[in-house]
DNA sequence: TTGAAAGCGTTACCAA
DNA sequence: TTGGTAACGCTTTCAA
């Protein structure tokens, strides 16, 4: 009886009904003739094992169709190869672009999604505590989490990596867009080619990077002695860009150009105009968004817009994020990628 | 020394700097002076524990900030409250509203969601792999499999439900959108509205929703006495709806009903039709899409098309899975639903 | 109601 | 290069 697995002897299984247990390492090493140890270190990237015992017992593994189970392996390594992504609202149009990224590129890295897609009344506090009960190696959040919330990852030792997120007094990685200077270009073209009289649909009070476009925005206007622009608020969505629109012709205010600071209300507010009220765009009024989404690009909207380099700020979020997994006390960076100006036709550029 | 976690006295932690350690159950279980066991009780849905006890371990639990490893609970107790979604193309309009509301659902039944999300070059094999290796409690694939990967689920003992798939030959629980009915509705209403030149813009051959959905069509106008229906195929993207129209035009048909078995293909085709060839829709040209995604609502589409209740379909296959999860021995059972015909402006319908 | 002890399936460490 | 053994942090019997 030198079957390590069953000391006491345990009668036949129980269940023969359902005998296709999966296999596990006792049972490759059984199957070859060797210690449980030498099945681990098979699996195991650079463990020392003769060649001959690897192939011996890479061949039973295959014929037991043996995998390593991920939670034991987790459990005691301290590793799970499980990232989480928390992000805010998936219908809005760019966050899929940016999570089918992330989610290609980590799969890449082979490490898993374990993915929270907050709606409007979810609780960001349960959320994380999912993400410490389940041990995931670092978290991407493209969700507004609190300071105090950012310094828990601090306590519980987790790398964070923000994504369109910052946070001034706790410190985290974080990767952005320059929503600033996007929209500081923006409105250069839009004043360099004649217009004068503003408007802006704006974001949420708060979204950190609606305000951050809206207050660039209407900074550069009044660097341009323009101060008297009529500002409206939607939630991002089309719907409420639509209504952006009817609110601002409402105050009497007949703008030139119209900023919205992302594209869904931008192209809610093209078709408020054009539709609703009969406005030629961009002749008689130049309408512009932020996020370079896909519909941004469909032939009847040609946005002009700011694209945002969703590519290299996902590849750079990863990046950041496994620096921190391998090396915890990498220090809090920030960066800040360019946008890419889509001139569309959507507006008037000088 | 009655210490039952060092039993060998280990040395004193060897990272000061790094302290805090996640608390144990052993650490609730010594700083409440009761057993470890207790602990565990204290935090299983329905253990015989008396109330007094509870209280002084849950109010200790909370000082400490423990929470169970939820990697521990997984491995001794088989369930892991994870459910793997296995999503095709995240860039696709419908897709993301379908992930929104499954995370949704699943979050409030207290399930985690580890996501797989293919891009055409990725392996279904790699990530069924991995779907194995972390003993998820089940599967919802919106992705496709074949039969040979399907029956892999039944030797693995993973529930399965297929969103919007099926397969004959092997048995699998799915939940379906009726394309074919939704289609031939179309198709009924565009014949009672006088068209009789038709096209289609399929999907690629090997998707299984785009090519019910254009046999149905195809069946139908067969059944009216139309058979010369030139068809082209795109990859339900904007664009392949773009250029589906010009490949149609190019062969000097000139049809005056157009079905699309997407929307975005339906909205890449108005865009061709009304911009690049300044036909009038729906005046000239009746376009119908499918899945009611939200641009098709957009006031500048108000695509004539079939919205799919995701709701209560996403409720359906969550509802299915877990059956499946709390009993494997549910049998296989399909359920389809009837999709909603939305009116829209861009046909002509009788 | 409580506590002790046996796993769950790995990796990590040590001696051989 | 190997095998033995101790964790990892929990749930689950089984006795008390």
């Amino acid at each position: 009886m030198s079957n390590p697995k069953n000391k006491a002897g345990t009668p036949p299984i129980k269940s023969p009904s359902r005998s296709s247990r999966r296999a596990t390492s006792y049972d490759v090493a059984r199957a070859a003739g060797v210690s449980q140890s030498a099945v681990s270190r098979c699996f195991a990237p650079g463990a020392s094992i003769a060649p001959a015992t690897r192939e011996r017992i890479i061949k039973v593994a295959v014929e037991l169709g043996y995998q390593p189970n991920a939670l034991a392996q987790g459990l005691i390594s301290g590793r799970t190869n499980m990232v989480a992504v928390i992000i805010s609202n998936l219908t809005n149009l760019y966050y899929p672009e940016v999570l089918a990224e992330l989610s290609r590129q980590l799969t890449t890295r082979d490490i898993r999604v374990l993915l929270f897609s907050l709606n409007a009344e979810s609780d960001v506090d349960a959320v994380l505590d999912q993400v410490w009960r389940h041990s995931v190696d670092g978290v991407i959040s493209a969700a507004r989490l609190s300071d105090a919330q950012i310094r828990l990852f601090g306590e519980h030792d987790v790398p964070l990596v923000l994504y369109n997120r910052t946070s001034k007094s706790a410190p985290a990685a974080s990767v952005c867009c320059d929503s600033a200077a996007g929209e500081r270009d923006l409105v250069e073209r839009l004043l360099a080619a004649g217009h004068r009289r503003f408007a802006v649909i704006a974001g949420p009070a708060d979204s950190y990077v609606g305000e951050e476009r809206r207050s660039a925005a209407l900074n550069r206007l009044e660097e341009a002695g323009i101060t008297d622009v009529p500002v409206t608020r939607g939630d991002f969505s089309y719907d409420s860009g639509r209504a952006g629109v009817h609110a601002i012709m409402a105050t009497g205010a007949l703008p030139d150009a119209l900023i919205c600071v992302s594209d869904l209300m931008a192209i809610g507010a093209m078709d408020a105009a054009r539709i609703d009220l009969g406005i030629a765009i961009p002749e008689t009024l130049s309408i512009v968004g932020f996020d370079g989404s896909g519909p941004a690009r469909w032939a009847n909207y040609d946005l002009t817009s700011i694209r945002q380099p969703v590519r290299r700020m996902t590849d750079a979020a990863v990046a950041m994020l496994i620096e921190r997994i391998e090396d915890r006390d990498t220090s809090a960076e920030r960066r800040l990628f360019a946008g890419e100006l889509l001139s569309g036709h959507s507006a008037r550029l000088g």
